[in-house]
DNA sequence: GTCTTGACGACACCGGTTTGACAACCCTGC
DNA sequence: GCAGGGTTGTCAAACCGGTGTCGTCAAGAC
């Protein structure tokens, strides 16, 4: 919790402590950054942010956060009430934004549903999978087969990222289209059919009987 | 969006189409509710929702859909502004609450706030349902038995996916086929009875005497 | 006992899937 | 600008397994 004020830091600090929540809270902006940036860095679930702040203020600290790819939810508590700061805070990266004066129980409240919300959602995804003999770096948009590289189409890359991001799920040809394709696209679903026999040809040890990717009649194509 | 007044329907539908957003709108709980239940199930990113509604009220609808796994973020908006409502709104599952009136650069900042967020979770949680030695994966349209994979057909599956979500109901074979088949089927009820045969053959421990789907003479079958 | 309803076995058909071929398109290097 | 290779979307034919139908028999209901 960054906030200036010390009597508000405190209460809040404390009703959020007596939730059983581990709260660290700090006065001004700078401060908290340096939490998020030195190493090793602290896990943050969520920060409440005041935004009238010395030096550093809340938005800023908003922004170079959202900046720096750092999806931590963010619950902006402030005493400007005007529709437009409340949506500037929403639009620079806030989560939520509730205005001074606030009850200490809609603030837990809204505390715990960011923080619901995020446990859904895996804090960072890998740049590297593999599966069995397969590897994909998402970075270098690559894949390898027993460390040599495959030179996929980018449709098949795509493909096969989607897949191996899923094992096990089944797509069908619909949402296929819909993932790599995009929904403007407009044409046969046969397409995709082409572009799974195309991938099982780099892929796959004996393309005629698949391993790895799998025709589920009926449904789609399951991965793994 | 589901709201029954119908000028702040169309006013908030107006505002958040206007930022490219499909908006389908309803103006009681239970139609709302029938838009995920049904199958095909409509897609829905975000639900806008308001809690005085006729019949099915917006807080029970916001538990219910929470009962069923859907973690399809909601904004609450109300004209019920105390502090116990805003936080019992948030406690049954609700990501936001607004509090009427409101603004529309708010609502759709709040919106958009909700959307970003969201995007980010990817996946749901799989879906898995577990009947006796049985489980249903949803995701990945497969059934073990004892943790064994079971080879379903479509149709197969499709039904078991039914039974399980539903046990204890006794369907008609009508309604069966309406639900697995569709509205556009010609053809003998018998079919029905065929397929059951097969599942059963499949699921049970004695086909002949089957203890898992059990025929209720002159109305259906039931599931468990 | 008679009638109705459901279970079972067999079989032909249909639709989904695979496969091969081809043309349009987009890059890239010359 | 132009040629060539790689990528992509479409189509038709072959293949295969799921699917629908039918006839018969067993089990309940009255």
């Amino acid at each position: 919790m960054v906030e200036d004020d010390d009597s508000i830091r405190e209460t809040v600090g404390e009703a959020l402590r007596a939730e059983g929540y581990e709260v660290t809270t700090c006065s001004d902006g700078s401060e908290a950054l340096s939490l998020f940036t030195e190493e090793p860095s602290e896990q943050v679930d969520l920060l409440v942010l005041d935004l009238m702040l010395p030096g550093l203020g809340g938005l800023d600290l908003c922004r170079e956060l959202r900046r720096f790819n750092n999806n931590t939810p963010i619950l902006v508590i402030s005493a400007r009430d005007s529709e437009t700061d409340r949506v500037l805070g929403l639009e620079v990266g806030a989560d939520d934004y509730l205005v001074k004066p606030f009850g200490l129980r809609e603030l837990v409240a809204r505390c715990r549903a960011l923080l619901r919300r995020a446990r859904q959602a895996p804090t960072l995804l890998p740049e590297i999978y593999t599966h069995e003999n397969l590897t994909l770096y998402i970075n270098e948009c690559r894949v390898t087969r027993d460390g040599q590289d495959l030179n996929l189409s980018p449709k098949e890359y795509k493909i096969l990222e989607l897949f191996i991001q899923h094992p096990k799920r089944v797509w069908s040809r619909d949402q296929l289209l819909e993932k790599i394709w995009g929904l403007d696209f407009v044409g046969d679903t046969k397409t995709v059919d082409v572009h799974i026999r195309w991938l099982r040809e780099k892929i796959e040890e004996e393309p005629s009987s698949p391993q790895l990717i799998r025709t589920v009649r009926g449904f789609g194509y399951r991965f793994g």
